[in-house]
DNA sequence: AACTATCCCGGTAATACTATCCCGGTATTA
DNA sequence: TAATACCGGGATAGTATTACCGGGATAGTT
């Protein structure tokens, strides 16, 4: 195989990546956020649902820096709980 | 247009993040280096020398996990020097 | 010199995925 | 009724990730 399919792992940690996302962004509106992240309202709808898991840096940074989050605090927070029986991915 | 092609200024942040990895690198070898960021030496070749712009954010967080970088440092240095004439992207 | 090993490079190719758009659907609020 | 906000699904253009090929450069060995 030459590109490998996303593990379960990896959904999992996107899923967790759009739950963090969703909350940092609290009352503030999906489009508005969007807008000011110049990413489209689609796209941030999905990578908030989940259904992204692997969404390129450039847009998860533009995301944190709209939402005031440390890109370093994400990665951090979207690892935590799965490291456990984790060694060779 | 469904997905718009890299934009120049994509393509030149690529290019910087590639260079600031390397930087980063020093001597260690690219082989160990993918190794133990769980990715294809062929990905961190292609991201050190700039010919994939817009990496995931799990490849950029493993490598400068291994290199003992700050994404935030990361993002912020590859946006210098281009943040002038940029209005829209 | 010749051989070997390691490292990096560039191109080609295949597959999986993202980013974006469009459509309709639901819920809330005025 | 209308407007706003969120939610899927479907479709498409373009990209990332990976593997394989050969090549060049360097250093160590015999």
């Amino acid at each position: 195989m030459v590109r490998l399919p996303l593990t379960p792992a990896e959904v999992e940690r996107g899923q967790r990546l759009g739950a963090l996302l969703r909350r940092a962004r609290g009352e503030r509106s999906m489009l508005a956020t969007a807008l000011a992240a110049r990413v489209s309202p689609e796209t941030l709808r999905k990578i908030e649902s989940g259904r992204v898991a692997t969404p390129a840096f450039a847009t998860i940074a533009a995301i944190a820096d709209v939402l005031g989050l440390s890109l370093d605090v994400v990665w951090a927070e979207i690892n935590r709980a799965e490291t456990a029986g984790q060694r060779a991915a």
